[in-house]
DNA sequence: ATCTGTGGCCACCAGC
DNA sequence: GCTGGTGGCCAC
């Protein structure tokens, strides 16, 4: 296809949409030298993208208190074409109001956000009390990640109907939820039971020619030839251009069959053909391509003189897209701790691609010697293919999850992909919530206008620097518990913000008569005419994750069946988990204070009441953090009890969490050791298990924990004393013979700030990394291995340290502290087992 | 420019 | 040597 051609192929797909019926809205695109804003839709049959620009005349607008006469001068402005009178409920007085609505042209405010961007000048929005902007999907109340239909009258959502066994369910969910929450239920599950379609994509990643070791080219100037280019495409496509260079004799790798390899002496023909094979796929995954790939393909490609419109990228400020599709860029989307925490249980830390793939996938990248500028031609499209294979791997492992995931997110938040891949989850909540202001037609208030409520915490925080009380946390009975039982509040934070109604605008309203109705264990008191909205969202999301997608997973028949509720699962956790969270970040345009505080006062007072209760039923209560209480040897029907006086009682679900055969706490908090039943051993805040703890330590920690596991009786334990001794003493002269590789002693500590930023002190990880630094780039994020050594400094980065100069009494130091964790929660000492009180007492240190 | 919260343990740093 | 503070990692 020439460049011409590709031009008007893009010209041409925008006229497309007259051909659409149905489609799948993926997200928004905005054409700066067209003016031109336009939905993204996949067609998923064809699995071609099509493109929607309203010619209704729809102009996006915000609204403002004051009146059309105040605020005339605005009309002198090019972009605002008009200023009427609406009508518009307000939340924080609970009353309706006549405000102004400000009509501008800006296409910009089609965007993903609310777009803000339509009166940018900020202090202008102040100025003129801006409220709160409009945009065109909230506006039209089209739901990103859906089906849409079209026809004369424009788009609208399509509604699939539900399953027979999803119509069961439903049943049962609406059964067993409040009245005012059946409406948000049935429309939740409605949206979200909705297939995901299969979304054609491919993974792109460019290799440039370095010029100096270990420094990334300037995406800018983009002053180096990209020598190669991978794609590789989830529908088994898969391509590399590669600049014409040295072809080796000796053994070099060789590409995947189906996997084409084009040779180009042109770097300008590369791209070009590049650009041609990337229409094909309605979405492109890079890993760090937003500030990396897209705009060096951009700026190299326009250094190359090739015509802007033949470009399909399009740079924005702080993302990359395409003209014919969407682009998500991993490395964003894994930096979400959301995402990190929630969906992949913290299984990374590091977020390089190479750390990523060996953490979810267990593969890696191609390891090189030097750089890549000395591979022979095939090494390094092997290399690059690798990269892009990976990339693609990390959206199709576990059956697509992550991308399902993403869309998933994408409906509940009602932001279009590209925005819910980037942004986190604050983003997705406000999201979430403005949707639903402009639905009912209430006015968003600012922020400055929330606080006014009290920025002022009531409860004073243990934490210094923290704003308010947190949850409580109860003092661990020391020593070895038998049969215990652990209750367990579901997502009571969530629950309490549904069943206190518990809202920005509830939580100390307007009305007189709702003062007396106070908030246990708080100053505060809560609606009683209105629900709030807070409240009611995350209400229903609780009870649709509980109610009907727990159900209808556990009655799933097959392994797909299965695989697509687990995944609405973990969605609905991932932001009913943030949901209290954000109401006490400052950042977050409804903050409110006395939300988050009244949430953590309502938790502790729930589970205060819950011990009070089990104790008068003589059970005694060993431990429990936030939500959770360490029942010791309670019968079936005490247990029974206690969850159904917590349903009637305080109108919060209590589980059975988990049933160990033995707990052992030290007198630390947050800090034990639980056997279950079957022998399985689950370790919970001992230094043994952190990651930062080196590898040799780790071992030998699980060592012991597998010797005492096994015990079960008196003599077992003599047996268990015996193989403790000798693994410790193996340990022990292992360290003095310095037989221990090196990097099995590192630390591994990440740099969670750029190394100028620590101003305070200098810690040993920090210090390290300057050491580092002087070989190789250091940047936040990075995790330093260090081991601790003799010299001055006491530390050196595990590449440059000598196995002479390590500071083996560190070491044993280190084993003391990690060991007593252990010993002490077993109630087992030193002494018992090696005859010392210290395992440096024991080697006479 | 980006960021959901508090509670708790541990090692080390820096200042007295 | 003591102590408060910093920083990291974890529990929930």
């Amino acid at each position: 296809m020439s460049v011409s051609e590709l031009s008007e192929f893009l010209d041409a797909a925008v006229k497309d949409i007259n051909r659409l019926e149905n489609g799948f809205l993926l997200g928004v695109g905005y054409n700066g030298d067209k003016g031109l804003a336009y939905l993204k839709l996949l067609e998923p049959l064809n699995q071609k993208v099509y493109y929607y620009y309203d010619k209704t005349g729809h102009k996006p607008y915000c609204y403002s208190k004051k009146t059309p006469e105040e605020l005339s001068y605005l009309l002198k402005r090019s972009d605002v074409i008009k200023i009427e009178t609406v009508s518009k409920w307000d939340p924080l007085t609970d009353k309706t109001i006549n405000v102004s609505k400000i009509i501008t042209t800006d296409p910009l405010a089609i965007g993903g956000n609310p777009g803000e961007k339509s009166i940018r000048n900020i202090e202008e929005c102040y100025e003129a009390d801006i409220k709160y902007y409009e945009n065109y999907i909230y506006d039209n109340g089209l739901i990103p990640g859906t089906y849409m239909k079209i026809d004369r009258n424009g788009m609208s959502n399509v509604s699939n109907s539900l399953s027979g066994e999803m119509q069961s369910a439903l049943q049962e969910a609406l059964a067993s939820s409040d009245d005012f929450l059946k409406k948000y239920i049935y429309e939740f599950s409605g949206l979200l039971s909705q297939p995901i379609p299969f979304i054609k994509r491919a993974a792109i990643d460019i290799e440039v020619l370095t010029e100096t070791e270990n420094r990334l080219p300037d995406a800018d100037s983009a002053t180096q030839p990209i020598i190669s280019i991978s794609l590789v495409g989830n529908d088994g496509g898969g391509e590399v251009f590669v600049l014409n260079r040295e072809v080796q004799n000796e053994k070099e790798n060789k590409l995947p069959e189906g996997v084409k390899l084009r040779v180009y002496d042109d770097e300008k023909q590369l791209l070009i053909e590049f650009f041609n094979s990337i229409l094909q796929y309605p979405v492109i995954l890079t890993f760090n391509g937003d500030s990396f790939d897209l705009p060096y393909l951009y700026h190299r490609a326009v250094n190359l003189k090739i015509p802007k419109e033949a470009i399909p990228i399009i740079l924005q400020r702080e993302m990359a897209t395409f003209v014919h599709g969407i682009h998500i860029d991993l490395y964003k989307t894994f930096n979400n701790r959301s995402i990190q925490g929630y969906a992949f249980s913290n299984k990374y830390s590091e977020h390089t691609l190479n750390a990523v793939s060996e953490a979810l996938l267990g593969e890696e990248k191609v390891a090189i010697d030097n750089t890549i500028n000395d591979l022979s031609m095939n090494n390094l499209a092997y290399y690059n293919y690798v990269d892009s294979k990976l990339t693609l791997n990390l959206t199709t492992f576990d059956s697509d999850l992550l991308i399902r995931l993403l869309v998933v997110l994408s409906r509940i938040a009602r932001m279009n992909i590209e925005d819910v891949s980037r942004l986190s989850v604050s983003n997705w909540i406000r999201s979430m919530l403005i949707y639903e202001h402009r639905r009912r037609n209430a006015l968003v208030p600012r922020k400055e206008e929330i606080e006014s409520k009290g920025s002022e915490a009531v409860s004073r925080a243990i934490i210094k620097g923290k704003k308010y009380l947190g949850g409580f946390v109860i003092e661990p009975t020391v020593g070895v518990h038998f049969k215990v039982i652990v209750l367990d509040f579901a997502s009571l934070y969530p629950s309490i913000i549904k069943v206190y109604n518990l809202s920005y605008e509830t939580v100390k309203c307007p009305h007189e008569e709702c003062r007396t109705n106070i908030l246990p264990n708080t100053s505060y008191w809560a609606c009683k005419i209105n629900r709030g909205m807070t409240s009611l969202l995350i209400g229903a999301l609780r009870d649709i994750r509980v109610n009907y997608f727990k159900r209808l997973s556990k009655k799933a028949k097959t392994k797909e069946e299965k695989e697509f509720y687990n995944v609405i699962s973990q969605a609905l956790k991932v932001v009913l988990n943030a949901s209290y969270g954000v109401m006490g970040f400052e950042n977050f345009p409804f903050y409110c204070l006395p939300v988050a505080e009244s949430t953590t006062a309502l938790g502790r007072y729930s589970i205060q009441q819950a011990i009070d209760k089990t104790k008068s039923l003589g059970i005694p209560v060993i431990y429990g953090d936030t939500d959770s209480l360490f029942l010791k040897s309670p019968t079936d029907e005490q247990v029974t009890e206690i969850v159904n006086w917590a349903k009637d009682t305080l109108g919060i679900d209590l589980e059975i969490d988990k049933r160990y055969r033995y707990v052992a706490f030290s007198q630390r908090k947050k800090n034990y050791i639980g056997v279950y039943e079957d022998g399985s051993v689950e370790i919970k805040g001992l230094s043994g298990k952190k990651s930062h703890t080196p590898d040799f330590i780790k071992k030998v920690f699980y060592d012991v924990i597998q010797i005492l596991s096994q015990v079960k009786s008196q003599s077992d334990f003599e047996d268990a004393k015996e193989k403790i001794r000798k693994r410790i003493r193996q340990a022990y002269l292992d360290l003095k013979n310095r037989n221990i590789p090196l990097d099995e002693l590192a630390f591994k500590v990440m740099l969670n700030k750029s190394l100028d930023d620590y101003t305070d002190t200098t810690p040993q990880h920090v210090k390290a990394a300057q050491l580092l630094s002087q070989r190789k780039e250091i940047k936040s994020g990075d995790i330093i291995a260090y081991v601790k050594t003799v010299g001055k400094e006491g530390v050196k980065p595990v590449e440059m340290a000598k196995k002479e100069e390590i500071d083996v009494n560190k070491y044993i130091e280190f084993m003391d502290s990690t060991f007593e964790q252990l010993l002490d929660a077993l109630g087992f000492s030193f002494e018992e087992i090696i005859g010392a009180s210290r395992i440096e007492d024991f080697f006479g240190f």
